[in-house]
DNA sequence: TCATTAAATTGTT
DNA sequence: AACAATTTAATGA
């Protein structure tokens, strides 16, 4: 029901290319699983594919020389990733680690350029998606300078289920208290707190080692008026 | 399948 | 940062 040659037609940028493309695409696309805690890839290796996430939940993250855990971003079902390595054709520059038991698509460097050189579809989306990665980062720099740490907790959450950088990703978020603190710049008491006072307000359900989103629209705006928005 | 134990995670101080 | 409480996962009868 699952095989490879479904889940690769299901995703967001198979949608939109032409018949033949995804043919070739599907030649070039193979499947793994990591088990919670896994790391895909250390900082400095090669990872010469393009990866998309059928279920799970990844991070980017990296260790300062000081010892310091700092995560960038976490993607969920339905999110690809490391076009940015594979197109440079450079050693990861994060080390990327299952936050869950992950499942896995991964597509050779040589099939994705080909769609890249051949398939516009392909290119759409590739534009769509960095675009919309910027306008991530870009957010989390403002979130780190002008937020409270709620609206912080509160804005990575909508973050992970952003319908364009991890379209699969429904209300239930299977996240650790204390990752999502590294992934918001806070403490993990700070996140717990957050978590309790967004469930008062009824954003969201707290549950054990995972959240429940209810009002993803109020999480992505949260704390708005509290600083220069 | 159930009871026991270990591990992970949450909630508080 | 440390501790207690809670929930899940793993183990073995």
């Amino acid at each position: 029901m699952n095989s490879r040659n479904e889940l690769v037609r299901k995703t967001v940028w198979a949608r939109e290319l032409a018949d033949e493309e995804v043919e070739r695409a599907l030649r070039g696309v193979s499947e793994k699983h990591y088990a919670k805690g896994g790391y895909l890839c250390h900082r400095g290796d090669r990872f010469d594919y393009w990866t998309g996430i059928v279920t799970g939940l990844i991070k980017m993250s990296s260790i300062a020389r000081s010892g310091k855990a700092i995560t960038f971003a976490g993607i969920g079902a339905g999110g690809w990733f490391g076009e940015g390595s594979v197109l440079k054709d450079e050693p990861r520059k994060y080390d990327l680690v299952a936050l869950r038991d992950t499942h896995l698509l991964m597509m050779s460097r040589a099939t994705f350029f080909w769609l890249y050189e051949n398939s516009v579809g392909f290119n759409r989306f590739l534009v769509r998606q960095l675009n919309e990665r910027l306008a991530q980062f870009i957010a989390s720099t403002e979130y780190e300078r002008i937020l409270d740490p709620k609206a912080r907790v509160a804005r990575n959450l909508a973050w992970l289920c952003n319908p364009v950088l991890n379209p699969d990703v429904r209300e239930l978020i299977e996240i650790a208290q204390e990752e999502l603190a590294l992934l918001a710049g806070v403490s993990r008491p700070i996140v717990n707190r957050s978590l309790q006072a967004l469930e008062e307000e009824g954003l969201l359900r707290v549950e054990h080692g995972r959240i429940v989103v209810a009002d993803v629209e109020r999480l992505g705006d949260y704390g708005a008026g509290s600083g220069f928005e």
